[in-house]
RNA sequence: GCCCAGGUGGCGGAAUCGGUAGACGCAGCGGAUUCAAAAUCCGCCGCCGCAAGGUGUGGGGGUUCGAGUCCCCCCCUGGGCACCA
């Protein structure tokens, strides 16, 4: 409701400021939510999913909200994946997608792929089972290939926020280092071991290396070594999230293989560690313990060597403890390198990597720590992969005349597999090249592929293709709205499909968004119980009372269990349902109340105190219109001579609504703009002539104030201007810049620095004066204690500050 | 663990470029109105203090005439970590 409340008063600001302004909707809505509740409720996803969205629509219509419904699109609707399919077989074609293993997470119990979230503290949610790595094949976008220009054109979003984009560069990570082997020979056959680091100028202290539990090379060791192969068997298990890969006890095993240190010629050791990632690089890193605080420690709990190459003058080595200066790239210089001594970081890279450069043992190379995006997803409610699998053809694309691959939408998943494998009337194909039986892809594509071209296709919804023409007369997106926590994935992913349609001639720009506003999230408490197999159930913060410090369920008065303030989301079952909000005071005051409680930017956790305020200011405004109507409407003030009153009035009337017309344009602040309304509204209270002037000035700043809230309130405002205008169409005022102007202004007086007085003067007056009738204020006699000014600060505007 | 934010009264928050900390609202307190209540209106409202004044923006240090704002270190909360979206 927030997002869609904030995308409307800017959508209604930019009309009334006289844009043609579109803002659609649609619904994101393949994904496991709806598997979820299909299981819980033994209804098919697709008609859980309809029934949704039938909600949402009459929320959001309640809301008021200005929206397109002729552009409205859901993207489990064959209609819009067809295209996303005719894609992908076109990037398919092309090289862009390919397929490849990768590792997911397996519950040995529900012979299922798990999600993530599905993975709770290593085992399965619904089984309980230890969750297991498995290797599974999977088709990949090649988003590497785009990750430089993914990197650069982070400088062509200045509509972007810092922090955003500050966030997808170091989620791109490039870094530039030595790709570098290890040779060994094994079973006769001479092999390179190769590694990737940033850090070629430790390499004379490289004391092992260690390789990912499935790297060849350990699977080869664990042959004829049963302790290394258990080991091997036991770094298999757990989940494949980086977070837990990153938390996890460091621990390893000596495989009693050695390679050969490419500059020394050395034997160094070779182990296998649990947190070397085969999919990550090389699937090997090399382990320099004096000078990387992981390989450090790991190399205390096991006792391997500890060499320390890198020396910092003034600081003294100590394999001891770990001290910050052994990672210092800027400082350190190397030791005990033999040629490289004494180079620092920069020169000891380039002069190791042109000597492993002559070997043929190495090369300077750019890395990213971006990762291919793998798509392939094993669940039956997503958008179907358009490929068949044939015998003799192989993975042949479904051509563009057999799409759309329709999901069937009479499917209730039970948490076991993928349904999709068992509807023979699904699987069964024939090979579009060759005609024999073939198999269809059961995998269906990764949500994020949907949410990451819906925007494009509002622009020509009903076009017979995927986009048409009328794409690059709308696009780039103006403004894009978004929770933060899309700062990452989907808004990356977003960017680089649009590059791919681009590369594809179906858009011209190079960036989907042009400004981004990343949302705070609405967060709210979370409740559950936990049953004797340790399944949690959650409840809804409205079914919940706190007493004494104590959450009890309302329904049974039986306590549960505090899970802390998280973001709303179904899985947690902490979201607020609008429709009460609404149903007691109106679309105006949810909108108001919503707008009000903090800026977009912000998390907010959700309560509904203060509510009563909202409703509160809207009556005010509605009974302060009501009584100047009632004697009368009169032409709003333009020109003439105002008392004191008027005057002041009226400056804060103009001051008002620059202030709004930047907070809600610049600054996208709707908290402090209507604050600044409501202040106004206050200083209308006490503003109390009857006279014709006092009565123009009173309905110049009723008529400013309800054009200034129209996009936050419409309703109520629409039939204020009826009343106070009647037949003209609400416009966004514009400030006098004659009623800004003020003779006197007051600057504050501090005597060091604390604030003793204050004191008027003219508003043009100089330094000079200012400074005089400073020092001959009240405020600095009594608190200079006599003492001779040493300093005196003007800040002209603002304060006088004297420094005795 | 790594990356990105945030931390200000009893509460939501304001202070936009280093210049009056606490705008606006909620809650509370006092008063008016009322037979009474609701609603409405007026006033008070960071903390200590009778006051003068002191003190105060997660904690510690620093820069500056002046720091909520800038720098360094630490603590806590939230978001993300590639299969929640």
């Amino acid at each position: 409701m927030r997002n869609y409340t904030i995308g409307d008063v800017l959508a209604r600001y930019h009309a009334m400021r006289g844009y043609n302004v579109m803002q659609p909707m649609g619904w994101d809505a393949f994904g496991l939510p709806a598997e979820n509740a299909a299981i819980a409720n033994n209804v098919p996803p697709a008609a859980w999913t309809y029934a949704n969205i039938d909600h949402m629509r009459t929320q959001l219509q309640a809301l008021g909200l200005a929206i397109d419904w002729s552009r409205e699109l859901a993207t489990c609707k064959p209609d819009y994946y067809r295209w996303e399919q005719w894609l992908f077989t076109r990037l398919f074609e092309k090289g862009v997608i390919y397929k490849k293993m990768a590792t997911v997470n397996w519950d040995p119990v529900d012979q299922t792929v798990l999600a993530n979230e599905q993975v709770i503290e290593g085992r399965g949610w619904r089984s309980g089972a230890l969750v297991e790595k498995r290797d599974i094949p999977m088709y990949f976008f090649r988003i590497t290939q785009y990750a430089e220009e993914l990197l650069a054109g982070l400088d062509n979003l200045p509509g972007w926020p810092e922090r955003v984009k500050t966030m997808q560069a170091n989620w791109i990570g490039k870094s530039v280092g030595v790709r570098l082997a290890f040779p060994y020979a094994l079973d006769g056959q001479d092999e390179k071991l190769w590694v990737f680091t940033t850090r070629a100028d430790t390499l004379m202290g490289v004391t092992f290396v260690a390789v990912a539990a499935e790297h060849p090379l350990a699977t080869r060791a664990a042959a004829n070594h049963p302790e290394l192969a258990a080991f091997i068997a036991e770094c298999k298990q757990g989940s494949v999230a980086e977070a837990d890969m990153a938390t996890m006890e460091k621990k390893g095993m000596d495989t009693g293989l050695t390679v050969t240190h490419p500059l020394t010629g050395e034997p160094i050791p070779v182990w296998v560690g649990n947190y070397v990632l085969m999919s990550y690089g090389e699937g090997a890193v090399m382990a320099v313990p004096a000078h990387d605080e992981r390989d450090f420690g790991f190399a205390r709990k096991y006792g391997l060597p500890i060499r320390q190459v890198i020396a910092v003058d003034g600081e003294t080595f100590s394999s001891d403890a770990w001290q910050e200066w052994y990672g210092d790239k800027a400082r350190g210089v190397c030791v005990n390198s033999g040629k490289y001594d004494g180079l620092n970081h920069e020169q000891a890279v380039d002069a190791i990597a042109a000597d492993l450069e002559k070997l043929g043992l190495g090369e300077k190379k750019t890395q990213y720590r971006l990762r291919d995006w793998g798509i392939s997803r094993q669940r039956y409610w997503g958008c179907p992969i358009p490929i068949i699998h044939c015998d003799a053809c192989g993975d042949v694309p479904v051509p563009a005349e057999q799409l759309p691959v329709v999901l069937p939408e009479d499917v209730v998943p039970d948490g076991a597999g993928n349904p999709l494998n068992r509807r023979a009337d699904f699987v069964h194909c024939a090979c579009p090249k060759c005609g024999q039986p073939a198999r269809r892809e059961t995998d269906t594509m990764d949500t994020f592929v949907e949410s990451s071209w819906y925007y494009a296709r509002y622009a020509c919804p009903d076009a017979n293709q995927m986009l048409d023409a009328r794409a690059n007369q709308w696009l780039p997106v103006d403004q894009y709205i978004g929770g933060i926590e899309h700062a990452i994935l989907h808004l990356l992913y977003a960017r680089f499909f649009h590059k791919l349609m681009r590369d594809e001639g179906l858009v011209s720009g190079d960036e989907p968004f042009a400004n981004l506003l990343t949302q705070g999230m609405v967060v709210a408490d979370t409740y559950y119980r936990e049953d004797a197999a340790g399944k949690k159930t959650w409840f809804n913060p409205a079914d919940v009372e706190v007493r004494d410090g104590i959450a009890v369920l309302k329904a049974d008065g039986a306590p549960v269990i505090v899970g802390g303030t998280e973001k709303m989301s179904k899985s947690k079952n902490n979201g607020v349902d609008p429709q009460a909000l609404i149903e007691q005071y109106g679309a105006d005051t949810a909108r108001l109340f919503t707008m009000f409680a903090a800026p977009p930017e912000q998390s907010l956790e959700w309560s509904d105190s203060g509510v009563e305020g909202a409703h509160r200011f809207l009556r005010k405004l509605w009974k302060a219109s009501f009584d100047h109507v009632q004697a009368g409407v009169v032409a709003a003030h333009t020109a003439g001579e105002l008392d004191d009153a008027a005057k002041s009035l009226r400056r804060q009337l103009h001051h008002t609504i620059q202030k709004v017309s930047d907070d809600i344009e610049r600054r996208k602040q709707f908290n402090t703009a209507i604050a600044a309304n409501m202040e106004l509204m206050n200083a209308l209270a006490k503003f109390d002539g009857m006279d014709a002037v006092s009565r123009s000035v009173r309905q110049e700043v009723l008529e400013a104030v309800t054009a200034m809230l129209a996009p936050i309130v419409p309703h109520i405002c629409e039939a204020l201007q009826a009343e106070l205008k009647p037949g003209v169409k609400l416009a966004w005022p514009t400030v006098d810049e004659s009623a800004l102007v003020q003779d006197q202004i007051e600057l504050m007086i501090q005597v060091n620095g604390k604030l003793r007085g204050q004191i008027r003067v003219s508003a043009n007056a100089d330094k000079a004066s200012i400074e005089t009738q400073a020092l001959a204020s009240e405020a600095v006699q009594k608190h200079s204690e006599g003492k001779q000014p040493k300093k005196v600060v003007v800040v002209p505007g603002r304060l006088v500050n004297i420094v005795v």
